[in-house]
Formats: C-alpha cells, sequence, structure tokens
DNA sequence: CTTATGGTGCCATTACTTGTCACCTTATTA
DNA sequence: TAATAAGGTGACAAGTAATGGCACCATAAG
C-alpha cells in the first residue's frame, strides 16, 4: 500500500477512535513502530491536531475535534458552497459562525488567482438577500448541544412584557424571519413552547433528574406537540390564489390551508394572548383573505383599521 | 521534489492553463516525458478529469471546469459548510443548483458513518427558514452570466398586467423575499429597472453592437443608476424604533432613515405606478409609522384601510 | 522498580520513482 | 505519401524514499 492511501485511511481511522495508541496503529496497518511514528509526523506536518499523552496509559489524542480526509472541487463547486457561506455569514448570529473564517481562508488559499477574481466578480453579481437579523443571539450553541444532547437547561426569559425563569428542554432551534427561535418542551407548564433565542438572557444546565425523552422529536414533527389551550379559537378565512401564494411564503404550524366546494380557505386556532400577533398577519393579506368566523376577529380586525385609520 | 507536492503543484498548474502539453510539464517541473506521463496516470487515477487529443496541436485539456487541490476540513467545517448548502439548497432556484448534489456526494463519501449520524441529528435540530420561492426561475444562470460578461438580453417579460419585449443588459440578479430579481439597464428606455426573474418567459443573447459598459456597477451600487423620474413623489413619515427594527429587515434603495431633532423619519420617493405596492409596505408598520406628507399618500391609505374595511 | 507508553538515531533492506531509449498510434500538413 | 508533432507503452538501470529492526531514552502510573 502507497504511503499516501495509508495516511489517508489513517485519518479516517484517528476520526472515528478519537484516542489511539502506536500499537493500535501498527495492528491496524500492519506497520512497524518506526513507521508509525513516521507516519504520525507526517499528519502532524498535515496540519492535523494531534496531543500526545506519555508514559502507562498513554497514547495519542484528536484534538479540536476531527479532521476529515482532504476533499477535492471543482471550480464550480466552491463558488457554490464560498456563496452558501455567505449567505449563511451574513446572519448576525448563528451556530456555525465560528468556522466560517477558517474555511473561508481555506478556500482562499488554494484558489488560483483568477478563480479568486472570478469568485470577486461573481461576489459583485449574486447575492441572497434575507431578513436581517437586528437581535443578536448568545446561547444558540448551547441550545442546539442541549437539543442534540437531550439536556435540559435554566433559562432567563425576558420579553417586553415581564421577565421569567424557565426549566426548558430544547428540541430545536431555527431561524426564521430575521429571528431564531427555539423550540422546546417547557418542563414547569409541562407543555411544548416556542421561545425567541435572542430573549434569553442566561442559560444553565440542569441536572437530568426531571428529563423527558425527546429523542423523537425533531425540528419537522416537534409541532405535533403543540396542542392548542382550552382558550383557543378556531377562525376559517375564505382566501384568494395570491393569499394562497403570501401564505406558502410564510406559514405557520397553527394553521392550514383547505379545500371545500372549490373554495380555498385558511383555517386554524389562536390563543386570546396571540391576537397582537394574529391581527397584523391576517391584516397583511389585504383582500386576498376575508374572515369567515369567528365574528368577534372580523370586529378585532375593524377595530385594528379604525384604530390605524386614526392614527393616521 | 516528493511526488505527492509536485502534483498538488501540477493541479494548479493544470487548472490555471486548462490546455497544455507533456513539453510543459517537462519544462515547468523539469521531470522526462515519461514521469511526465506517470504523472498524468496518478492525477487521473486521482479523478482528474483530463482528456488527451492526438497528433500535431494536440495536448491535454481540463474537462468539466477546473479541478483544486484538495482541501481538508474539521468535521465542525463540514457541519458549517453542509448546513449552509441545505439553506440554499431549499430554493426552488438558484443559479449553484447543479453543484449541490455533487457536493453532497462528496461530503458523504468522506465522512464517517459516526459523523454522518452527527449530521443527520443536526438535521433534525437546526434549521434555516426563509421565505419560500413560490416561481421558478428558468433563467438565472444565463442572467447571471450577462451580467459578469456585460452581455445584451432580449427578454420577453410578462407582468399580470401586460407581456413586452425588452432588450436589457444585466447587471446583477439577488433572492429576496422569495423572488429573483435582475438589476438590469433598459436599452430601449435607457433606464436603470429591475425585473422579476420568474416573469421571464425567453431569453436571447443581442449581439454587442449597443451595449453599455457596465462593469462599474455591482450589486451594491447599481440602484446609483436609479433616478426618479419628474413624476415621483417624495414621501416622509415619522417612525418608532419598532418600526426602525422592521425597516432594517427589509430595506428598499428608494427610502432611508433620517434623524431631525432627535426624531426619527423615513424619507423617499415612490412613483405614482407604485401605489399598489407602497400602501401595504407602509400599512405593515401600523402604528410604528405616521404618515407626515405627503397628505395625498395619507389620505390613501385612509382609502385603503376603509376599503379593507368594506371588504370584511 | 516495573511496565507501558511515546520518541530518536542508525542502518540495511525493500519498494517506489525516475530517466532513457526504442518503438507505436494518431492527426495535420507540406 | 512522407514528414512532423503530439500522445502512449514496455523494459531496464539508477536513484530516492519508505520501511523495519534495533538499541536506547523519557515519562508517567502503580
Amino acid at each position: 500500500m502507497k504511503k499516501g492511501e495509508r495516511l489517508n485511511m489513517m485519518l479516517r481511522f484517528i476520526n472515528q477512535k478519537q484516542m489511539f495508541t502506536l500499537k493500535d496503529l501498527m495492528g491496524k496497518f500492519q506497520i512497524s513502530k518506526r513507521t508509525a511514528l513516521r507516519d504520525i509526523e507526517s499528519l502532524e506536518e498535515m496540519g492535523v491536531p494531534l496531543y500526545a499523552e506519555y508514559g502507562r496509559y498513554g497514547g495519542y489524542r484528536l484534538l479540536n475535534s476531527m479532521t476529515l480526509p482532504p476533499i477535492s472541487f471543482t471550480s464550480h463547486e466552491v463558488f457554490a458552497l464560498y456563496f452558501a457561506m455567505q449567505a449563511l455569514k451574513s446572519f448576525a448570529s448563528s451556530p456555525f459562525q465560528v468556522s466560517f473564517s477558517s474555511i473561508n481562508e481555506k478556500f482562499l488559499n488554494q484558489v488560483t488567482p483568477k478563480q479568486r477574481e472570478q469568485i470577486e466578480s461573481l461576489h459583485k453579481r449574486v447575492a441572497f438577500f434575507h431578513t436581517e437579523q437586528t437581535h443578536k443571539c448568545d446561547y444558540l450553541e448551547e441550545l442546539l448541544l442541549a437539543a442534540v444532547e437531550n439536556m435540559g437547561l435554566e433559562i432567563h426569559y425576558s420579553t417586553p412584557r415581564r421577565s421569567t425563569i424557565r426549566t426548558i428542554q430544547p428540541i430545536s432551534i431555527y431561524a426564521m424571519r430575521g429571528y431564531w427561535y427555539c423550540q422546546a418542551y417547557d418542563l414547569d407548564k409541562r407543555a411544548y413552547r416556542v421561545f425567541r433565542c435572542d430573549r434569553i438572557q442566561s442559560l444553565d444546565v440542569v441536572d437530568q433528574e426531571h428529563n423527558v425523552d425527546l429523542k423523537d422529536f425533531t425540528i419537522h414533527n416537534a409541532h405535533r406537540l403543540w396542542s392548542p389551550t382550552k382558550h383557543a379559537i378556531r377562525f376559517k378565512c375564505s382566501i384568494t390564489a395570491t393569499g394562497v401564494e403570501k401564505f406558502m411564503q410564510q406559514q405557520f404550524p397553527s394553521m392550514e390551508l383547505v379545500e371545500e366546494d372549490e373554495e380555498r380557505f385558511l383555517s386554524g386556532t389562536y390563543e386570546p394572548e396571540e391576537m397582537d400577533f394574529i391581527i397584523p398577519y391576517l391584516a397583511s393579506f389585504g383582500k386576498s383573505i376575508r374572515i369567515v368566523e369567528p365574528v368577534s376577529l372580523k370586529d378585532c380586525l375593524k377595530k385594528y383599521y379604525i384604530d390605524l385609520m386614526d392614527h393616521l
């Protein structure tokens, strides 16, 4: 076996093990101790961050997390990755933020001046705009970790109205319309809730005693946990094609499109305290929506319009 | 020089040249013809897509576009890239779409089963949502190419109102709130215009005769080309902190925030035909905005509210 | 003090890489 | 049709890099 190929396999091996000894390498690759040492030297030259522990029960540790075998990209692929990265980079916060600068450096080191020019030229001609994030989120990585590891957290949560301490178990985090949200199970209220990440003032891991097993719930199905309270109000609106298009662009799990007698309706439920949110949302549909029921919602919307007219 | 290192340099060399002969390699790297041939064999084994042309004036061509020297990523970096890619992948159309599947394959080939599991687990716990694209765009790549190459295009452009043939010279394309837009110079109207890419029904390259040099205009400064027509109307609204936050999330080049006497205003111009757009936009601010001038705009907004109330 | 681990220097052996040379194939053009 | 310039193959000798074995050192745990 050629040395290069062996080093590549070694990289994978080290990746999986995280921790290994010279003996492991000697056995796995059928090489002498001397060669194993030389191979490790080569890997270190290639930039693999290894740390050696001396003495009995010693061995090697892979630092920083794993290093993968090199991947070769075509320049089209580099363009695509570069722009994907740029698109996310413009987020004020993201759990992957830290990696982007090192990736960028790697790309720019490998790319020829000509390609660099091409990238810059493309940079002037394409962009992915998204709703700007006006609030920074400090705990995205911790929330994500808690979601993956099924950990409980105690958070200090401040809305403009009030400030509370909650014990939650995160299920997922997601970015949407300029904000980061955290789907979680509220261990005190014993119910599914969504939190805005920028409103989390502080965060502590709590011991696992009271944790619930949420491994089966993911970002895609967690809203199944959500059940309207007994105060929830059902609503139904007829909706035009333009309205459907608008709804498709920003959906909510508590609402759905239904078709009855070749007419389309937007139907769902809302909690009384969500009024301040649902009224502007429905108003944003303009004439492309018409409230069928409840009449109270109609009245609220009317009041909203009158209020706005008074404000003019 | 070691073989590995030489192959790496060769990759860069081939990258720049796109086309080369054995003689080139022999000269550049001071190797014999036989070695050059053996190196090419190695490169081909590594997956570099080379094509040989026989006979006089023959040589090697690099297919597919260029291949870069392999880049080694940490798994954190792969996670970051993977999610960046996922975020863009969910666009119905993008000029980089084609590359994503090949990149995905490359990642999944290199990643260990354990890491794959981690990626999948992360996949269930993080997402970047953005306004869904409800319309497909067929000519993004062509438009981008035209923008980069300063080419003129004849497009068949259909709005719900009318269908026209335009001769344009694209400056940039960008995705925003669920739509792709194309900044361009309209060669017939001799003015800067923005087109919605999904409304472009067909597209043809026109000969370069009448082209304008737009190389200095980029996605970031093209709106300088935009000048209000003589029919444009100036407006000014006082705006609250909430309103500022909303405006920051979706800005328009024709509007700006100004501060006067410690009070903030949203100021700008609009064309009479943009009324249908600006009224719902201002309405979406709710009470966080108050029209100062013109009175006509105030009246229109009032009429809009009355109209909506009638529609209830 | 023993044991298990990493680490270094040296050298003979083995495996790979290279250059040379003769000769073949393919396409262009005088 | 012959000359030419490009890629392509096989064989072999010479050179270079990689390997294994060995003696021996350093460090830490028990």
